[in-house]
DNA sequence: ATATATTTAGAACGAATGTTCCAATTAGGT
DNA sequence: ACCTAATTGGAACATTCGTTCTAAATATAT
């Protein structure tokens, strides 16, 4: 028939989501991204779409990508709160390596006003990190690491909220201890 | 000397503010602002300077008029504990009300990694509020309303950055039953 | 009343925006 | 080896971007 692509296209995706974590949406131009992903343009509106469609497909890669780092750090961990310590845990540590905080926080303050499209999934992501706590919670209530009164969904918002407020800080102060004090609050308030 | 300005700059601020809180600083365009405040192009430039400067200028308007709400929301309570359930309420209700989120949170997120001055704007800001809520807790802790065993300031930021998790959620989802529960949490969690 | 400094309206600027198009290239199926 | 369909590089598109400029209008101080 034709050609093949001479990209790999998850791997260019990638970088545009790279840089769209970085800067956000509305100060990522398509010629940031040609730059970036050492793509053509053409080939880029042929193999993403526009540049909005590019934005959600990064964001997809993003949760994807995250979601299972955060799965991963609380396999083989038997108890189930101290998988959800390790998955904070993990969340930090990543956040302060990458020196960029959460896209799915970031991109929920700049584009869930604007963009009901992308609201939509951001509120999709945001429920599906809500279920991963919930089914934790549940299980450490029954195990007696936590108090079995308070409801478990709640307490599953009220964690992934407060990821929000670790992001915050972290991008305005950069101080990691401030940071893990901050998620030590929250984890204790969970009992 | 010469002509009056035909506009009341601070009115006209207030109009450009409620744009960039709404947008955020990039979604904005010159062409919004001007629509919006009704001011030529010129006279924006000549009385505020550019869109940096300006969104800069509304930026402090924004912190000082929402503070100052918070504090005449406590004023009157002799319980400190009873005042910063009060202004969290205050918060709420006001972001319901505007059908926005706190702008400096947003901007936070928006700006801090890209923009170094705002960033340091934005940590003033956010040390004055978590002042507000040091003093709160510290007199909360001498009347014993809460326990004295936790450091002051780290609750206050602990207080401050837990907004930005109930922001998201009402970025979000938009639910204030679920908005007023998580600050339930954060308040209880204070004790 | 006149001179003067400032504001006003709106045209105009170059640069950057997202997107499309086209000719040249290239690899796969027959 | 040759046709064919897709990819590629890069020019080109119309808009919009933030900003500046000019000329007319206007209010103040003398």
């Amino acid at each position: 028939m034709a050609r093949n692509k001479e990209f790999d296209p998850t791997e260019k995706l990638e970088k545009a989501r790279d840089l769209f974590w970085e800067k956000g949406y509305h100060a990522t131009s398509m010629q940031d991204l040609v730059s970036q992903m050492q793509v053509n343009r053409g080939s880029m509106y042929d193999t993403y779409g526009d540049k909005h469609q590019l934005f959600i497909e990064s964001l997809q890669n993003y949760a994807k990508e995250t979601y299972a780092e955060y799965k991963q750090a609380a396999t083989g961990e038997k108890s189930p709160f101290k998988a959800i310590e390790l998955i904070v845990k993990k969340a930090i540590q990543r956040s302060f390596e990458e020196e960029k905080v959460c896209m799915i926080v970031k991109s929920s303050f700049e584009m869930a006003p604007l963009d009901n499209d992308v609201k939509e999934i951001l509120k999709q992501l945001s429920n599906a990190l809500i279920s991963i706590f919930g089914d934790l919670i549940g299980k450490a209530q029954q195990a007696k690491e936590i108090s079995a009164e308070k409801n478990a969904r709640q307490s599953a918002q009220f964690i992934v909220g407060s990821f929000a407020g670790l992001w915050q800080m972290q991008a305005l102060y950069n101080d990691r201890t401030m940071v893990e004090q901050m998620a030590k609050n929250i984890l204790d308030s969970l009992k």
